[in-house]
DNA sequence: GATGAATGAGAATTCATTCAT
DNA sequence: AATGAATGAATTCTCATTCAT
């Protein structure tokens, strides 16, 4: 967590900080990542990282926590709050969720290190945090679906939530390939040409259609389970 | 690739070295895997390993391509070829490999780390080449599907595929949670309890069950009795 | 290039750290010369190196040029401007360097393995620049001393600042066996007891006897050009 | 020296073993070249060279001596015994030399760096025995020269033999430059474009012009015509 | 509070030489 | 006599962290 010290800093210079080390862990990961490399791009001594944070691994976690709420608060601001049917909410949970990664590729891109990053002894805390905070979106999002009677009673919510999660985080590289869209490209660049949301749209019809037709109740078909395992 | 001194060496110190090297690659990503860690493991000579390998990446690439034909390998020979339909073919893909990843967990581990290193200079074409090669395996599934009617005819296969792939390859994060099962604590024991086939495999009922719902063609439905398991 | 890091040290410790560097390449070619032994002689830790200098060829380049330098430096400031005659000029211009050489046989020792290193391309560069220095200083002695008429006008220039360079610049093996005196051992006791100042004048009256009688112009006498190739 | 292994040898390994020796010192210093290297070039076990030689060391002394005796016996085979005159004499010696190196550019290439290697523990007896034959060869033509009246009876004769000497090795360096002579690339592609003879001898002219006009008597002066290549 | 030089354990890699087969 | 795998000390270079100023 970050000091006092850094909290009290000059707005400007506790800005100046946070965009070098997100653009750092934007485009390293952790190990790779380099304090040095940071304070030369933020004008800073090398000592103050150590008073504004307890060291490199803090620091990481302050800014995946920065991140996390930044995309989630957006999110959380985008989506209407009438929003009823769970597959709609959950398609525009992943629409916003997309834009705001294309329109913010430096805090997407560090998400998507830290949500892959190798689990070693430094990073597995903030990766498991990160994993959770997610899991636990999407577990109340399946929740409110199955109370609403938008999804199957009989789901394993485990197994739904795990898919609902990896599909849409694994999404960004679908996106990616699909559209050609280089985060760290745009990283480098301080932004890059978005993806149009009539395009990603698309690819989100065909998710929700999936999801849709795996996990809704039947009306009237498909495959009773009783009659598979007959 | 390793050097014929490697491949002629005695096949007790041959393998007491891969074993090192894999226990390595296994339990730390690229950057943190040590070859002096895998010559003390292995004990020999540091120098050894450049006779044997063109350095560290070579070593890498070895390793990964091992563990990838081990594993394919052993789907293949598991798979029944007369194993018709996609959702059938597709499940027992996945329960065979995950079999395999729970009695190799030496391998699997180091597969997982490969498919999720950050990409570097170093390891980037061994990432990509492993990525390559199963999205080609699951696109050959759904075009195969799609010529027998398994799956609908309007399906976006790149999504299909991105869908397929991604489901398959995380559910390991979803079975180690479920089974509370630690790849890492099995190759650092030297093996671990798999998980009970019949455990396994309702979890991939659960799989089978969305893709066929949310990928097979409406009507006439769902799978003849006959085809699970016949 | 030095970084400001070097530049800042506390004069003592920067010239400690100097000193056992020219030390360490004096004594040694670029390819034996050895960053460890300098930092153990220089009693400093061995990354400290690296943030003075980007590397071993780094540092190099930064002493060659300071020996370079100092030398360049110290006969100019000895030749007086006035001294007309090319002859004269020359005999100076070696008489100094000589006596540089003797008196800083470190940097002397530097410059001369610095001249014949084997070219790698860690030292090619720095060779090639050293020793296309040396060429422009001679030649623009040449041309000065053609201009004067101090120097046959039908001279092969090409050939003569050859000529002139590498008789300079080996004198230094003549006069270390004449003398008895060895760089390296002067090195290695901190200085040691130089030559004579009349003693070398006389090697060098044979050196610019040599010269002289060769490249001036006929008075009256030897041999026409036209009659040699008769 | 090389055991009498080496010498019982069949004639045609013998010499695939130095052929491949002698391209890897005459492309790569002492410090540089690499045995491996050697023993991978003629297909021999590693083993081997020190069966047929004490070392690295005992190889490159071998090397260096057979060179230099194949560069003198070529000269003394093609300098007629009956040219008298000092100059005649010296001019044709160098102009065989050189002509040796240009079609012998592996061996010349060899010599060359035996002559400029850095002096450490393990070069420093070759390159010293090298440079001693190379001034007792000097020194017997300028002795002879000065007996016959074709050198002044005052010269300093050390600083004569030196300058010589320096001059005639070094003078590799200024055809090297004159007529973009590689011999590295010459020795990589088994032989090069020697420069022809005339060229040769008018950069030859130069040097012994100004050798004639530095050290021959004043008087009656000059070579009478019928010396020059009678 | 800011600074930034110092640290030093650790990384990958090299290669002449040895010696059991 | 030939082999070629094994050796291991030595190399250059990295970088998060500390602490005296």
């Amino acid at each position: 967590m970050p000091t006092t010290t850094f909290q009290q800093l000059p707005r400007e210079k506790r800005e100046r900080f946070t965009a070098a080390a997100l653009d750092e862990f934007a485009l390293h990961d952790y190990r790779t990542a380099s304090v040095s490399r940071i304070v030369r791009a933020a004008g800073i001594a090398k000592g103050s990282v150590y008073q504004y944070f307890d060291g490199k691994q803090d620091l990481y976690l302050h800014l995946v926590t920065l991140a996390a709420e930044r995309k989630f608060g957006f999110i959380d601001g985008s989506v209407p709050a009438d929003v009823g049917g769970f597959f709609e909410r959950f398609r525009l949970t992943v629409f916003h969720g997309a834009r705001f990664d294309f329109t913010h590729p430096r805090l997407a891109s560090l998400l998507y290190n830290a949500t892959y990053e190798p689990s070693g002894p430094e990073t597995r805390a903030v990766s498991a945090q990160l994993k959770a905070a997610s899991y636990q979106y999407v577990r109340g999002l399946v929740d409110a679906g199955i109370r609403a009677g938008d999804l199957r009673a009989d789901l394993d919510v485990d197994f739904a939530v795990f898919a609902l999660y990896q599909l849409s985080v694994s999404l960004r590289d679908h996106l990616t390939e699909r559209f050609s869209f280089s985060f760290k490209d745009a990283v480098r660049r301080g932004g890059g040409s978005p993806v149009p949301d009539d395009d990603l749209m698309a690819v989100l019809d065909d998710l929700v259609d999936l999801l849709r037709r795996g996990l809704a109740p039947n009306r009237p078909i498909p495959p009773p389970p009783e009659e598979r395992r007959a």
